[in-house]
DNA sequence: CGGACGATTCGGCGCTCACCGAAGTGTTAT
DNA sequence: ATAACACTTCGGTGAGCGCCGAATCGTCCG
């Protein structure tokens, strides 16, 4: 007789895939995580109000959140701070959101629509840029070989080039290794997008130089002339990513329809 | 008055993460999807039986997970076959995995203990290896630095000088850029195992050397004297991540405990 | 052609869970 | 101290959904 364990062992743990799931199979929920992929930390009560439910509920909802490890919390005085709980989780709702059916919503007034658009247009997603100026940049540098596809995206030898002239990349590392390129699925345009080193440190480079700029308390972002003028001469990106929506929103974080009004 | 777009335009496409999670936040779909991680095609009735449930459940189920996109199937004959929809898909289940909490199950067989031992120890994740070796490989190629963890992992001069060696790499790539390395979250282990063009090359080349062997309509791997020599000799592997489990598991896929007995 | 078999449809049952409002707790402001 | 405020706890309600068994459909085999 083999006694392959202790004598107690009748049990094993396995990965809980569906109590994760479960977290996010509530809208509710979901859009907190959604609103919550800004990479900010947001209140209990801001999140209450986007997502259009009661105080109470939504502290139900956080608590499940958090203790299933989707959100850090942070308490401060009587105010509750919560945000993603790290890269990791968030690159994984955004695949998770890229693999997603789409579902029509009501738009129910012009700021919403104009908060719409300039969401599809430039965000932020994380540390690094979404939407279709993230998807044109990622698009603009395979066309022009500085990436290339291959079981994801790759750097090739010119692009490597192309953002040490930028200044990018050389600060401090190696050069027996190449940039981390990864590619996130946007969820607006189902098409690929830069995220990995690479992404965040484009990112990072276009906000020092004023390429773009962020919409306070906002996931929005908005290209600067500077910036049309360098994604142009650098990209040859076309002007419909670049020019900014007709009227930007006065409010943010007014997204979600709530199920019940009033 | 600006007319923003036409008139019609009340609504607007929003991805339904919620929806998508749903099909995931069922214990009985989940368990379906990771039994599809292995890559295979399984019948709809091999999947009720799998999961413990009536071949009518398993039947409604499937719908969903077909209409929601995670599933892609075959009608042949009398017979339902199902896949994974494509590797986006598989990567990300993956990944999900990797977040989710542990969950305590009954083992109520040495068989399933077996069978559940070797799954930890090595295993096929969709086009590469994953478990204990997976975990085991990506540790040693960092350690020799032939991968260097920059916002994920990343290969170094080392580590394609490395893949050369092997007879990996070089077939047909242009030197202009660099095998993709992406790393996915062991879900036994919460560590990160090889995945991408260098995690599928690599399994590629194991497989035709017979470093490892598939075990019969199953995800688990064995590691062969051949690759015991050659893992050790090559990246030094220790002996626990080479050596079989006690006693291989005479069948597969009997994993997830029904949730009423008969 | 008839029986075995895999999968499907349908009705019905029972459980889970998201929601709210009202009341309560602890913190900050006056 | 007192008031305003952010959040939490709790009870109750209603809807959604996963399950099965029985009956049925369509395919394959003898």
């Amino acid at each position: 007789m083999i006694r392959w364990e202790a004598d107690h062992e009748s049990t094993a743990e396995t990965p809980d895939l569906a109590a994760l799931a479960a977290l996010l199979a509530d809208r509710t929920r979901a859009a907190m995580c959604i609103a919550l992929l800004d990479g900010g930390t947001w209140t209990a009560g801001e999140l209450a109000e986007y997502a259009g439910v009661a105080p109470s509920t939504a502290t139900e909802h956080l608590n499940l959140l958090v203790a299933g490890g989707l959100l850090a919390e942070e308490r401060r005085g009587r105010r509750r701070h919560v945000r993603l709980a790290g890269p990791d989780t968030a690159e994984t709702l955004e695949n998770l959101a890229g693999l997603a059916p789409y579902r029509r919503v009501r738009i129910r007034s012009l700021a919403e629509a104009n908060h719409r658009r300039a969401l599809h247009h430039a965000r932020t997603c994380y540390d690094h840029i979404a939407g279709a100026l993230g998807v044109a940049i990622a698009e603009a540098m395979t066309e022009r070989g500085l990436l290339v596809r291959e079981h994801g995206l790759e750097l090739t030898d010119a692009g490597t080039a192309w953002l040490t002239a930028l200044g990018i990349e050389g600060g401090g590392h190696s050069p027996a290794h190449r940039a981390h390129v990864r590619t996130c699925l946007d969820w607006t345009s189902r098409r690929q997008h830069l995220s990995g080193a690479v992404g965040a440190a484009l990112y990072r480079h276009a906000l020092e130089h004023r390429w773009v700029i962020r919409a306070p308390a906002s996931r929005i972002l908005a290209v600067t002339e500077a910036g049309r003028l360098a994604f142009g001469a650098r990209l040859g990106l076309p002007d419909e990513v670049l020019t900014p929506t007709p009227a930007p929103p006065a409010r943010d974080r007014t997204e979600v329809s709530p199920r019940r009004p009033g």
